[in-house]
DNA sequence: TGGCGAACGTTATAACATATCATTTGAACC
DNA sequence: GGTTCAAATGATATGTTATAACGTTCGCCA
């Protein structure tokens, strides 16, 4: 199958579909692909663009279900971890590890650790960038001889306007 | 079968074996639970010198094996769950969120949040009680009016031996 | 244009975690 | 001692998250 001028999977490439994707996000994607010398394919770009269509953190799972509607095909898990994989590894996505799901970097403009406020009561993930917190970390890790690779810092609670809707 | 007056789960609670559990850890567990209310069982004690005399974090099913081996009787995940989230609620226990692991606290006098070094090479986990860093991360919730319930601070990298030996 | 490594697809399975419901336990009270 | 009731446990099934193994396709570049 698939012999002709056309193969099958020139199809399913060329009609990967995705959310749209403001010109800012899809230059980002570039750059920092340029810069770590990997690829931007279409899949990872409709990985990343589903990521940011997104208001909240999404899982792996949920993920493929959003890709699976969008370009009406299966899509297996193994497929879709590898697009999180690049995404992460190329500073574009952040992965919460205590919920396990991956949302978009809000200030990817430089590679930083990943630090986050995650509500549990609307499940907002707002991202924190705080130097002096940096700081500490490097610091503590720096007195025991540890050589840090990379920090997970993640504040569970209830976020400003839940908290004040279930105090009153 | 069992209808004698030493019933079958009556054997089954007896026959529970665990590691030795030195005094000082029983006591605390005793005190834990006394405080918080919550009744310190054969199988919870169990679990918790399970953790204890492993040498490193330990999964939920490497528990269970670790468990059935010494008990030599099939034990069922939840079951296994329920113990971890019982010593976890009354903070005897700390869980890994980047690694899927659970390791007894290492400074339970006091109820903490779960600070962590951990060595991505051997695997061990240092735990961390760092003052200056709790209150820059309380004062990073205060700034943005979020009510912290639970915090994760995670370091990954390579512990002190390991980037010694890794680096020569 | 042919060779090579990265990316992708497919299938299967491993690893982690919870739902449901029946049964047992143990402390409190009579 | 017996009753009662919530907490703990057990058994079975299932849901969720993540990776292994292996072959094919893609896109670059010599």
């Amino acid at each position: 199958m698939g012999k002709s001028a056309t193969k099958d999977s020139d199809v399913a490439r060329s009609t990967i579909t995705a959310p749209k994707l403001a010109a800012k996000w899809r230059k980002l994607a570039e750059a920092r692909c340029a810069a770590a010398n990997e690829r931007l394919t279409p899949a990872r770009l409709a990985a990343y663009a589903e990521l940011l269509a997104s208001k909240r953190p999404v899982s792996a799972y949920e993920l493929i279900a959003l890709m699976e509607d969008r370009q009406q095909r299966k899509i297996a898990p193994l497929t879709v971890y590898r697009h999180l994989d690049f995404l992460t590894r190329v500073g574009l996505v952040h992965r919460l590890e205590s919920t396990h799901s991956y949302l978009p970097c809000d200030h990817p403009e430089h590679a930083h650790e990943s630090q986050y406020l995650l509500c549990s009561s609307c499940g907002h993930a707002d991202e924190v960038e705080s130097k002096p917190l940096e700081s500490i970390l490097n610091k503590i890790a720096d007195q025991r001889g540890f050589q840090p690779e990379n920090t997970v810092v993640e504040i569970k609670g209830l976020c400003a306007s839940c908290a004040t809707s279930d105090s009153d």
